[in-house]
DNA sequence: TGTAATAAATGAAACGTTTCATTCAAAAAA
DNA sequence: TTTTTTGAATGAAACGTTTCATTTATTACA
């Protein structure tokens, strides 16, 4: 078989009969004469050729490859972010170079430096470590909810705020009256502990007594989780709360099967909102999990991305916040 | 601000005083003098040097990218997959492109082609139409399930008959009569195919007849679900079946909430066993989805990279089938 | 008709590596 | 000591683009 070596622009340039440039112009969309346009695309599909993207990527120092730094992908969330940015960047003829860096600091920032190396157009942050000082001035960077205090960058979020006023309020709603708030302390300053503010805001609004279960990553939460529900029955078996909200829908979920373990129903005795909305299996209502206020995960994987290439990333406003809304799944009355 | 030019080989060969190949070659770890050597670690921390990929990819005619074809990540299957074969290739010093092509024919062969273009180690893909034809033989490329009867690819999947098999044998023994399969038909032959003669196979060996609930993929699902129930009702309310073998994780669990819907208890009424293993956030008990045939994910990744990496690819079996598992998950009784 | 202005085409140079044919130095063999 | 052998060091060439200073052709104007 005779050697594959794919067709250059020289060659390419030789079949057209024309000079080597006026191919890379014809290429790049600038202004080249009917004639040789012709010649070329024609030369171009007899040889098949293709353009070498690593002599692109050498010349013009940079690629067409986004990194996106992630913990994983099992996370729901995370795999219907990953997913929406994904397609964002497919729309604008850019590649996915995907980087589940497990929430380790250290392989944040080595991901960090092999996007760099890489000369990646860009690079969007989902990350769990302070790795604000380690980022060049001179590579894009968008920061997905997370905020560094030494490093003024453009970042994207979901109104935590206003969707746990929103979750308080929909319990009220649906007619809880002790609703209490499953809470996740983040050591990272970040717009997601905004849901803490929001709840409090709420319970203070409609004059109610604000009660946590405090969650952590590396905790045993569930012997947490029944601690409380223990403490919080009352005489004749019942529980003195009738509600939850849930930092995330994982816990939510959590809390829903312990619930349903010691005998209670749900939502008939407890009714639960989770946050981030995940639907796994992406396919409408089969997949509902449990009721939520649902983060807009393609609105925001679209933001990330457009203000990634908009270029003036250092002009766009440094916190863009998008609006949530809330979903019935099974775990509320509505 | 001065510019930040990055530091080349030239100038840490300058800095070092030695000469461009040297630092080539000890970059290579190919043997270099102990006194060079430490010359030029000296030149490449003072001068904070990093390897341009695009000059090495351009000279090798290789990056170190090994692109994932896949519908999404959304289906939890697919998302830890994924993620497995992220941590398989970063393990290796590859990185990953993410191309999700939805299963559209048109944007499988687009991906297939712009992972040729850029020159990428080789490509794994789990696709959903028939893609053998389009895929050029000097690409390394290796295939998650399906068959592609024009070219003989490696491939890699789990031992689905045998799962299938297991899931029958499990619900027996868990006292389950009358076992029914939910069954998937896709007109793609693949590896998956093979549950349903696991399952013919096992109900054969113990004297049972089979008994189908025929799902699609964009058909209305949950009418032929419930019409199924509807017609295994016994006159006294309770079901003619008292075990379910689902294709996916996916569709055993919505037949089981149709089945709570419908006021009937799970796992005491009917026994459910999926396939796939999905474990929603990735956390051991917390995220169990319903008992299921697990599939080895974090094998398949490893065994998808290493076969491809391994450079014969054409030499290796052209199917490695890896075993799965039994594990409970709250819709049977043990 | 001659000159100026405009537009297109040209091809060498540069991007930062790796490779390879040479050169050089040191150690081993004669 | 002289010759061979061995192994490291060298730097030019090549990988396939894009860019840019020139050249060439065309059109507009006086």
């Amino acid at each position: 078989m005779a050697s594959k070596k794919t067709a250059t622009m020289k060659d390419v340039a030789k079949e057209a009969g024309v000079a080597l440039g006026t191919v890379s112009k014809m290429i790049n969309g600038l202004p080249v004469s009917e004639e040789k346009r012709r010649k070329i695309e024609a030369a171009i599909k007899s040889l098949n050729y293709e353009v070498n993207t690593y002599a692109q990527g050498l010349r013009a120092q940079k690629s067409n490859l986004v990194a996106l730094i992630i913990p994983n992908t099992n996370n729901p969330f995370f795999s219907s972010f990953t997913n929406q940015v994904e397609y964002a960047l497919y729309k604008r003829g850019k590649k996915l170079l995907l980087c589940c860096a497990g929430g380790i600091a250290q392989k944040e920032i080595e991901y960090l430096n092999m996007a760099i190396n890489n000369k990646v157009d860009g690079i969007i942050a989902l990350t769990y470590s302070d790795i604000g000082n380690y980022i060049s001035q001179d590579i894009p960077l968008v920061v997905f909810d997370r905020y560094f205090e030494n490093r003024d960058l453009p970042r994207v979020a979901s109104d935590n705020f206003a969707g746990a006023c929103l979750a308080v309020e929909k319990l009220l709603e649906f007619g809880c009256r002790h609703p209490v708030y499953i809470r996740f302390y983040s050591f990272l300053p970040g717009e997601a502990d905004k849901r803490k503010d929001g709840y409090l805001y709420a319970c203070a609004k409609h004059h109610l007594e604000p009660d946590f279960i405090d969650v952590e990553n590396s905790k045993n939460n569930i012997a947490v989780m029944k601690d409380f529900i223990e403490k919080h029955k009352n005489k004749d078996g019942t529980l003195s709360f009738d509600g939850v909200f849930a930092h995330t829908d994982y816990y939510g979920y959590i809390f829903q099967k312990l619930l349903r373990q010691e005998g209670f129903r749900v939502p008939e005795d407890v009714q639960i909102i989770g946050f981030d909305g995940i639907n796994i299996f992406g396919n409408a209502d089969d997949g509902l999990f449990i009721s939520s206020i649902c983060q807009p995960v393609d609105a925001l994987a679209e933001k990330c991305v457009e203000i990634l290439l908009s270029g003036n990333s250092s002009l766009t406003p440094s916190l863009t916040l998008l609006p949530v809304q809330y979903r019935g799944g099974g775990t509320t009355l509505e």
